[in-house]
RNA sequence: GGUUCGGUAGUUCAGCUGGUUAGAAUGCCGCCCUGUCACGGCGGAGGUCGCGGGUUCGAGUCCCGUCCGGACCGCCA
């Protein structure tokens, strides 16, 4: 037997004890006469102590340890003379009798703390030792807990959990596909599931009524902090089921977590906004609703007096210029949305300040032109346009927006859609200035009623902006092929604090609605067979009205642990350029795999 | 495909408008220390300044290229 007990489970209540351990050593306290180690496993530290009482070999061993040594230790459960309130075992030590190295190690590049000398490269470098430090095993015992409530709450909902498989065949009509050649077939190729759509449809039409899976879904697209190559869904559909039952049942999953995971009582309803709603209110589809600053609009279709058309002009060409004076405002060729959120209490911010937003606005990652300012301190309203507005025109703005003394203006104009996709790294960048994104709050949102699909610029042709079996909602179903551009999809997504958790839809269940859709997609018809003939075929044997959702298991458990790089939510994680580093993947093959492949690597 | 920030001791970083022998903290090694728990004290070792080229009397510092890493845009049905 290695140890009769844990590092961390050790109390006053069992002094006296005679026990043996084992784990890494953490620390070494050589203070001459006595030397203090503190041995660490998963459940905890316990300090071991020698002293001028122990055999002198023990103490020399003692002395000679080094960092991550991984030793088994026996003695007696003691009360400490000095005790430690910040630890759990801090009242008692092992006076140990004796001490066996079973391992030695060199020493690691970055102290295996909770406050890590290691920069990020290091620690995915070395993972494995990464991963003993406390702080991110807690995120490993959450996603367990997490993935555990999952199944609770699912399988209490009668869910059956399904696998699918992975090896499947390549459809890239959204992501990109990881292709997997076959040996056995060789110039075809399998591809890896971007998500186990289909076959959850299918396992509807096979009349398994519910079904969930916690499963790797994978997309060759570049990365993010919070967009792995290979990440976790927690995929669910459902048969039978109209929207409002979707909702009801995901919504009771969120609130089953929250109070599971994080002891929270969620309980009102969630809000629900439709897509057009966010995008007025807040200029993206997710939003944070965690602080106010809803974006008002000024013109042109909401102004009323000269003052804001006025606006419009003046940050036309030519005079965008001289209206600059030094500010950064370039000429717009049009203004067509001039629309401001309201920042309160931050009328006095200084010139440096607001420079600074500013700058941050025309990052050419965000691409505004500038902002304009209005305050309301103690002199009264004053706006970096005050060369072109009188006080009767600051006045209405400030009754339009709401504003109070303290309050600051910032408002931008310039084509709508980018306007209003820049306003929106604005509120969030404002949000995070002023710690109004506080990680311990949480504001749950259903988007509803996206559009069905939506027109590539480049190709002019229209793709699904969900996926290609969403179904219209049955108000626009009859437009799909006359006005694609007006339908609504009968879909939804759960945003929570500004990142999408999940989304789903009802599914199309008829095939000459599939068909239709994918016509509108472009699809030829042989095309649409050669790709889901499958599926389309199944719609012929009684398929059932159906519909689910999908939720990202790494960004939610990142979302409950306050996070938002998914990466320390999984334990081996792709870098940005999605290599492993520590493995050192993706490799080269030797020449005898590729030509059992029948595959030729160029260059 | 693009934008941007970074690469200097094992590690995290500092290093000014180019100028003698490149610093700090921490870690590591040695010695001292009987109640430490970020122990303390004294001493020591440790560097191809990512790589290649250029400018210059002189480059960690400036320029060009390249590699690596981070964040972001495009992309992510």
């Amino acid at each position: 037997m290695y140890r009769t007990h844990t590092c961390g489970e050790l109390r006053l209540s069992d002094a006296g004890k005679t026990v043996t351990l084992a784990g890494w050593v953490q620390r070494t306290r050589d203070l001459g006469g006595m030397t203090f180690i503190d041995l660490r496993d998963r459940y905890g530290i316990t300090q071991l102590t020698f002293n001028t009482d122990s055999d002198a070999t023990l103490r020399e061993t003692a002395r000679s340890l080094g960092r991550e040594y991984v030793v088994q230790v026996t003695g007696t459960v003691v009360e400490r003379q000095s005790k430690n309130a910040n630890m759990p075992t801090g009242e008692v030590e092992i006076f140990a009798t004796e001490l066996k190295v079973m391992n030695v190690a060199k020493t690691p590049p970055f102290t295996i703390e909770e406050e890590t000398d290691g920069g990020d490269e290091l620690r995915m470098k070395y993972r494995y030792l990464d991963l003993r430090r406390a702080n991110v095993r807690k995120n490993f015992e959450l996603r367990s807990r997490m993935a555990i409530e999952v199944r609770n709450y699912l399988s209490a909902q009668q869910f059956l959990e399904v696998e699918t498989p992975v090896l499947i065949k390549s459809t890239p009509e959204g992501a990109r596909d990881f292709v997997v050649p076959s040996r056995m077939n060789q110039g075809e190729f399998y591809a890896l599931p971007q998500s186990p759509q289909t076959f959850k449809q299918l396992l509807m039409v096979a009349g398994m009524d519910r079904y969930f899976q916690i499963v790797k879904c994978f997309r060759d697209e570049d990365l993010r902090a919070d967009r792995q190559p290979e990440f976790t869904q927690i995929d669910c559909e459902m048969a039978f089921v109209e929207r409002e039952d979707i909702l009801n049942t995901f919504e009771g999953l969120a609130k089953h977590l929250f109070k599971s995971i994080l002891g929270k009582d969620m309980n009102e309803p969630f809000l629900r906004m439709s897509y057009d709603e966010a995008m007025r209110d807040y200029g993206c589809d997710k939003p944070d609703l965690r602080f106010g600053m809803k974006f008002i609009a000024l013109t042109p279709a909401l102004s009323q007096g000269e003052g804001e058309m006025h606006l419009t002009r003046v940050l036309s060409p030519g005079e965008g210029a001289d209206l600059a004076r030094g500010r950064g405002f370039k000429v717009f060729d049009d203004a067509e949305l001039v629309v401001g959120i309201k920042a309160e209490g931050c009328a006095g911010w200084s010139r440096k300040q607001t420079d600074a937003l500013i700058e941050f606005v025309k990052r050419p990652q965000v691409g505004a032109n500038g902002i304009i300012f209005v305050r309301w301190a103690a002199e009264g309203l004053k706006s970096t346009v005050d060369k072109f507005y009188g006080p009767e025109d600051l006045q209405r703005w400030a009754e339009r927006f709401g504003m109070k003394e303290g309050d600051l203006l910032c408002i931008m104009a310039g084509p709508a859609e980018k306007t209003r996709k820049a306003l929106n790294e604005l509120r969030l960048h404002l949000g995070e200035l002023l710690n109004l994104r506080d990680p311990n709050v949480f504001k749950p949102l259903w988007v509803l009623d996206f559009p069905l699909l939506e027109k590539d610029e480049e190709s002019g042709r229209w793709h699904a902006m969900h996926h290609p079996f969403t179904s219209p909602v049955p108000a626009d179903a009859h437009k799909l092929e006359s006005d694609p551009g007006a339908v609504k999809a009968n879909a939804y997504d759960l945003v929570i604090n500004g990142t999408e958790i999940g989304g789903g839809s009802i599914r199309i269940h008829d095939r000459g609605m599939q068909e239709a859709m994918f016509r509108v997609l472009g699809f030829t018809d042989e095309e649409a067979r050669y790709k889901f003939g499958f599926l389309l075929d199944a719609f012929e044997y009684g398929a059932p009205p159906h519909g689910g959702a999908a939720f990202g298991f790494d960004r939610w458990v990142a979302l409950f642990g306050g996070r938002s790089d998914i990466r320390e939510f999984i334990a081996f994680p792709k870098n940005n350029a999605g290599r492993d580093v520590m493995i050192d993947a993706p490799s080269t093959i030797d020449a005898i795999q590729l030509k059992e492949l029948g595959l030729e690597v160029k260059g």
